[in-house]
Parts: structure tokens; sequence; C-alpha cells
DNA sequence: AGCCAGAATGAATAACCATTCATTCTTGGA
DNA sequence: TCCAAGAATGAATGGTTATTCATTCTGGCT
């Protein structure tokens, strides 16, 4: 007791043989951005459950107060986490479906169910994050407000690109909203079935079976 | 202030007026039934991630410490609900896939069907269980090895029994292993649509596409 | 009736975690 | 060059939670 209080300012390199880090100040946007990868990849590594600040933060290399800084809370951090994934993979899809690029509905049917089951969206993380929140969605309505507006219209796009097809081939008995239904469902089941076996299931074989799905239903287009 | 402590025996009813509680003392094997049941009622109403000990156990009416008494750890206790959950639905199908009740192909394979968008397994508890835990998979080797046994089994006879049908309908083109894993994918993804989008699909709806997939490959028998 | 093995309880403990905020540092402009 | 605005830091705080275990209670047995 009575000791001196340690002088505050004694980072003065007495032993500071330990990589230091040079503060670095970036504008708001970047540092959000960053800090929603971050918690991207904390999430696909460790679960949603167990993703706390502190690792988030750290995989970000910052440190521990910058994300309330950013975010106010981590259920915002988490929230917006969310939506950044939702919306990358939604607004692909819609664009893909209302894009202009080409008439040929065979050709847009290809595209979107290679965009789907792409590289992009298929990679661990992501579907891991999806997955992760899914499985909240039912106590969290939070998430499935997130999601449900951008779903809805991804819906309807695709049921109206069904429609175009049944139309332009002549097909009888198929209802284009189950049919899109059903096509959506395949998906979600073939993005589960990489994440959780990906032993066994190939990303080609997900694509073949998709595409098979199709062909049954509008063997005229491919 | 300086009110006098309670004396701790003060059950000798004065004011107890409250419901009391007689212990009651069950064989293990009926109060780890219990305590699982509860589990899966907290998973589904609160996520997985923000149950608690205190929760599970209140949810049963029981005490705080009785399910580290029969379970050891909350991480015990939540494998085992997992294990309960899984068995309960991939055993019903192998039952049904193997079952020697009918020869009849078809039959067999509505039986299926009927089996997988049933009340019993498509109510919201059991699909919200089952979410929550895929959304752990990734990060929890455990749950993974849980389910994988039986999956593959499962895999395995529904690919037998598409073999069979596709045998006995002399189908040209179809890969029984792809269309299993498709139709399984299908399955899946028509949960995951029951459970986060209730109000866009009924059960009885997602039954008729599941049907309408099996008779697009097996027209001669639907 | 009485006893006791062990089932059940819940207060106490120790660990963990989100959030705060006083302090330090960076940087663009004067 | 110097300064101030505000970005970044991380120790401290307060709340929550899993787990422990001393104690209480139950019911089958003698």
């Amino acid at each position: 007791m009575t000791q001196k209080a340690q002088p505050k300012t004694a980072q003065t390199a007495v032993t500071q043989n330990e990589t230091k880090k040079p503060r670095k100040i970036l504008p708001k946007e970047e540092r959000r951005q960053q800090l929603i990868e971050a918690t991207i990849r904390c999430i696909a590594r460790d679960g949603l459950g167990s993703t706390t600040m502190q690792m988030v933060t750290k995989e970000a290399g910052l440190s521990l107060g910058i994300a309330n800084l950013h975010f106010e809370t981590k259920d915002n951090l988490l929230k917006e986490t969310l939506r950044y994934v939702a919306e990358e993979y939604h607004s692909g899809q819609i664009a893909i479906m209302q894009g202009q690029e080409t008439e040929d509905l065979t050709c847009r049917l290809t595209a979107l169910l290679n965009f789907q089951l792409s590289q992009g969206v298929t990679q661990r993380q992501k579907m891991a994050v999806w997955f992760a929140y899914y499985g909240e969605a039912g106590a969290r309505p939070v998430y499935q407000k997130i999601v449900s507006a951008w779903d809805r219209a991804a819906a309807k796009q695709l049921e109206t690109l069904f429609e175009a097809i049944i139309e332009d081939g002549q097909y009888r008995n198929i209802d284009a909203a189950d049919l899109a239904m059903g096509y959506s469902a395949l998906i979600d089941g073939l993005h589960l079935a990489l994440l959780v076996t990906p032993r066994e299931l190939t990303k080609k074989q997900a694509k073949a079976i998709a595409k098979d799905f199709l062909r049954r239903a509008f063997p005229n287009h491919l």
C-alpha cells in the first residue's frame, strides 16, 4: 500500500517488443462494413449463439468498444449483418429475373439457377449465417421481417417467370405458384445439404439436381 | 430498514396461500424425458440461443438444479434433446421404408410423404428445434455426428426404394441417388418454409408440391 | 412405525459478457 | 506548426448464467 500511482503515460517504450498498433481512423461506413464481415466470419466459425462482441472486434482487429460505437448494441449489429446477407442474395436473384439482358426465358432460368448455386452464394460462411438466423427466426420476429420483404418480392418474380415459361411452352396442369414454391424449397434444401453434409453433395451435383427438377417441369425449355 | 430477519423455517403456514409443491420423486428415465420435452418447448418458444437452465427447469415445473443432476451439463441436455428429435423423425421414416406391411411401392411412397409432412412432424415445436440445431451445426461437429448416422441410413433406404420404383416402371435417364437427394432437399425446404413463412404455405399445399415432384419423376406410379 | 438411500431443492459461487465512458490518439484544416 | 473534432481504445461496471452442494424431503423396506 501507499504505492505511488503508476504514471498513466507509461507506454514510453520500456518493453515494447510486441507488435504495436498504429490506431487508424476510417469513415463510419467502412468500419461498419468491416465489422459486419467480421461478424459473418465469427458466426460461420463459432455459431450465432456463442459469438461475442469480444470475438467480433478481435476478428476485425479492433478494440472492444468499437462495435457499440458504430452499432449501438449487439442486437443491432446482428440485425444489420442479417440484412447485409439477405440483401446480397435476394437482390442478386431479382436482378437476374427482371434484368433486360436477355429475352430468352431458358437463359434467364439457367442464369438464376447458376447464381443460386454459385460459388459466391454457396460459400460456407454465407450459408452458415443464413441458417443460423433461420434457426432463431421462430423466436425473433425481427429476423423474419428483415427477410420477408425480400423473400416475397423474389417469390413474386419467380412466379412471373414461371408463368411466362408455362405460357410459352403450352404446358398443361402446372400451377406456377406451386412450382415456384417447390423450386425455392428445393434450392433451400440443397443449400442446407451443402452446409451440413458437404461430403455427400458437391456443388456440381446440386446444380444437376436443380436442373433436373426444372427439366421435368419444362421439358421443352431445357 | 432494521426489519427483523425472516426466520429461515418460516414456511410454517403463516401466509401459505400460494400453491405448495409436494415434492415428487420419479424414476430417472421419466425425469429425463420430462426435461427433454421442456427443452423442446423452450427452444421453440425462445430460440436455442436464449434458452437457459432456469427456463427449462421452470417450464418442467422443477427446481433449478435438477437438469444438472440428470444430464451433468447443459451441453449434454441439448445434445440429448437433439438426439431425441432426430431419432423420432428418422426412425419413423426408416420404419415406413423397410416396413413389410405392404409390397406396393406406390403405397410405400405415399406413406413416406404423408409421414414427412404429417401433423406430428411438421408441428412448429419439432421443426424449430430441428432448424435451431442446423443453424449451429456448422460450428458444432457434435450435432452433425448425432444426425449424420441416421441421415445416411435414411438416404440409403430412400435410394433403394427409388431404385425399385425405377426398375418397376422402366424409367429411363433417372439416377436414383440424385433423385433421392433432390427429394430429401425438397422436403427439408418445405419444412423450412412451413416454419419461417407459414402464411405462404399450408401443409396441404406442401403435400401437393411434394407429390407433384414424385409424379413428374414417376408418372406411372402416381 | 421408523429408517435411510438417494432424489430434489435453491441459495451461493464463479465465470462470462454487453455496455459505458474517461482517456488517448489521429487527422484535416487554420 | 498547432489545434480541435471526433474516432478509437480498453478498464471498469452491472447484470446474467451454468454449476455446485449443503440441506430437505420422499417412499420403499424392514
